[in-house]
DNA sequence: TCTGGGGTCCTAGGACCC
DNA sequence: TCTGGGGTCCTAGGACCC
């Protein structure tokens, strides 16, 4: 999907077509400033002078997404609000409407499962799908049936998308970037010399920050100068799985298939505060954050239907390091106190000396509530779950 | 003025088992 | 005088993706 933070926006701000614009950052409902002086109008009549802009932001947010015309800025994905601001400071900035974003992934997802079923899920704006088995999937290369999915969607979300059509994967997606955006790009296998070698390396999903790195320090730029490389030299400076993994790449070779369904492995929360935090002198505020996060994971998992036994934390210290600490219980749970309880343990294993940026809760190990209840028994498993926290809570938690 | 939140997969060492 | 060889699970960290 193209641009599909900024573009579900305008869907509702269409007066904002055509201005630098980016969505992402912050936690302040930027609905209710508008709402509260122009409550009068229709969204599509909210004058543009009233959005809120970047030169007036405040927080530690990064940016998700960023119409076209704020890229003429420099401004992108995942860069800081702060420096995003500097760069554009007249851009708009608005916050990530999660419930809409889901409701038009959701159905530009329907709307293509209902042309071709077999898609893969690659997160809330992007899929694989597979055109062998759609009738008419060849015609012209996949152009016919990649421009009727792109007219469906228009029509069932207001939204556009580029479309990426190959022989398989990897190089489906570097192709849908070719024609960004609303467009369609085939390539074949013959293209690869052509179309994919002369791509800088860091393009093809799998190599980023660090692998990019390291391939410059040994010379290699595209993934052209990958493919001059033979395979014992990529093993035998990246490893053997890394290494044979790039040479296949590099020679546009990808038997990944499209994968239709998967069950998930973990489910977390996590919150960046808004001040760095210190455990002894903010205690009762990272408490109080600490509890509601326990209480969030248990509901997500309550709600898709899931128990986990793997209970996790996750925390950033100010100067970004990371530690994480976990632990396995004998049984399964996806109650809020019995996670706050595990947690609270975990939280004891850790360094607490520095101040915090961000804490999360992780809940791994999962199995479908119904299969677990098949497996164990629910009220038996959860006194089990429950002795398990009580067992490892010697003493009160620190928090 | 630094750097979100939600995920997956991989690696590597150690415990433990047969 | 020498110390197997698999396999699985757990834990911590890190690379990477959307």
């Amino acid at each position: 999907m193209d641009a599909f933070f900024a573009s579900v926006e305008l869907l509702r701000y269409p007066q904002l077509k055509g201005l630098p614009m980016v969505i992402g950052g912050g936690r302040r409902k930027v609905d209710d400033i508008l709402h509260r002086d122009h409550a009068d109008l229709p969204l599509h009549e909210v004058p543009v002078a009233a959005f809120p802009l970047l030169k007036d932001y405040v927080g530690r947010g990064v940016i998700t997404t960023a119409t076209y015309a704020a890229r003429q800025f420099g401004v992108g994905s995942a860069m800081g609000m702060m420096k995003a601001a500097k760069l554009c400071p007249q851009a708009i900035v608005l916050p990530v409407d999660f419930d809409e974003v889901r409701r038009l992934s959701r159905l530009f997802k329907s709307t293509i499962r209902e042309i071709a079923p077999v898609v893969e899920d690659r997160g809330v704006d992007e899929v694989y799908i597979d055109f062998t088995g759609v009738p008419g999937g060849q015609r012209e290369g996949g152009r016919v049936l990649a421009r009727l999915i792109q007219k469906s969607i228009l029509q069932a979300t207001g939204l556009t998308c580029s479309i990426g059509v190959a022989p398989n994967k990897l190089i489906a997606k570097l192709a849908s970037e070719f024609n960004k955006p609303n467009g369609i790009s085939i390539v074949h296998e013959s293209d690869l010399e052509s179309k994919i070698w002369p791509l800088a390396a860091r393009k093809v999903n799998g190599i980023g920050p660090k692998a990019d790195a390291k391939l410059e320090r040994l010379g290699i730029r595209t993934v052209g100068e990958i493919a001059a490389k033979d395979r014992d030299w990529l093993v035998a400076n990246f490893g053997k799985a890394t290494g044979a993994w790039m040479h296949e790449i590099s020679w546009g070779r990808d038997d990944r298939p499209v994968v239709t369904e998967s069950e998930p492995v973990s489910m977390s929360r996590e919150t960046t505060f808004d001040r760095d935090l210190h455990a002894v002198r903010d205690r009762a505020e990272l408490g109080a954050i600490f509890t509601h996060l326990c209480e969030k994971v248990g509901e997500d998992l309550q709600r898709k239907g899931y128990v986990g036994k793997t209970i996790g934390i996750k925390l950033r210290y100010d100067d970004f390091r990371t530690a994480t600490r976990d632990h396995t219980m004998s049984s399964f749970t996806a109650d809020g106190r019995t996670i706050r309880q595990v947690a609270g343990q975990c939280l004891k294993r850790v360094p607490l000396e520095r101040p915090l940026r961000l804490l999360g809760v992780r809940v791994g190990t999962l199995r479908r509530a119904d299969d677990a209840l098949a497996a164990g028994g629910t009220p038996a498993a959860g006194r089990q779950a429950r002795a398990d926290a009580d067992s490892t809570a010697l003493t009160a938690s620190l928090f």
